[in-house]
DNA sequence: GACAAAGTAGGACAGTCGTCCTACATCATG
DNA sequence: CATGATGTAGGACGACTGTCCTACTTTGTC
């Protein structure tokens, strides 16, 4: 894209290194070093390291909505709704077996740090869940619908945390077709 | 223990630190504050930090293999045991809120820093895997005893990482209940 | 073309990190 | 008591961190 600004570079470099080497060990160095700029200059565009963090986080934001939104699009029924969020783990199979779930990481490494960012940061769980839930709702399961989406996730974060562990594509798939197995079976028919 | 090393002293709290604060976050001072030795110090007993990780990883294996003995001991039944397993969630429930799981949460940071010690940290993971890989053949499902051995890791593994972001006891509550259910399920009568 | 505004470069800064070194204390054994 | 081994204290070191500052270049507007 030729129309981003300096800040727009800033903020999806570091997205990219928060993700695959973490906040913490992502330096101002490294993310000049990705976009041309000198260190010092980070401050013209932004006050802190942990204004960064914010930014990238309301990216992570912006970009989950709008694949929900896709995903609203694309299916037609709550089951391919909630099928396309299955999907992840097959679509990102290589990033999570590198690197893990975005967000699950993301969320961990602030607990430890005890790092003000972490509520803002658990929103993209909350956003996850929100949607899981509307979808769970629409499909008729009014009574447990937060209940199945907080499953869901769950079953999704762990698939994430054993495939960056054992690096194991089989897994991943057996996992996902229980999930579509399990999927059906909350489904009244 | 009045027989504990200076070296014990080092790893029990590295140990605790490392989970607390991730390994990169906790420093040589922050753990020469706890064992109340001088920082320059720590070169006698260990060559490097990441030999210090090496012990921890060392005297966690260690820690979950006495554990699973207990299991064995306790429980009669591979039921039983696995039970067992699934219990952590419970038992440790408030460490867990704050800090995660010790295993998931260290093999994702190691990832993300692209560590040696990666392998190593993995093989805490291979402990359980292989453990409750026994105890699923055991209960006759030879056939795919590795297969719901992964499948319960994972489910743990995203039960922790949730509890941790949404500080939710009856979630955990929920989800060892629906865990048990699911062991009853897979047992054969 | 003048000039303020927007953006950038590059280095200074104080602090912390892991590492290493040397001097000192403790202690068992002769 | 002497002596070597074991362990400890405390600071020096170079590298790197996030932050901040000043000088410079580019850009848009009158």
């Amino acid at each position: 894209m030729s129309s981003m600004t300096t800040r727009d570079h800033i903020v999806d470099a570091a997205d990219l290194l928060f993700y695959q080497h973490g906040f913490e060990h992502t330096s101002f160095s490294d993310i000049a070093d990705v976009v041309n700029i000198s260190r010092g200059n980070f401050y013209y565009h932004f006050k802190s390291k942990d204004e960064i963090l914010d930014a990238v986080i309301n990216k992570r934001l912006a970009d989950r909505r709008m694949m929900m939104e896709q995903w609203e699009i694309q299916g037609k029924t709550p089951q391919d709704r909630i099928q396309s969020f299955i999907n992840i783990l097959v679509v990102n199979g290589d990033k999570i077996k590198r690197y893990g779930c975005p967000i699950g990481t993301l969320t961990s490494e602030l607990a430890k740090l005890n790092h003000n960012a972490q509520a803002e940061a658990n929103g993209l769980f909350m956003l996850f869940r929100a949607w899981l839930c509307r979808q769970f709702t629409l499909l008729g399961r009014t009574a447990d619908a937060d209940e199945l989406a907080m499953h869901l996730l769950a079953r999704s974060q762990g698939v994430a945390t054993l495939a960056n562990a054992f690096q194991d594509d089989k897994f991943i798939a057996q996992e996902v077709k229980m999930m579509c197995n399990w999927l059906k079976s909350v489904t009244p028919s």
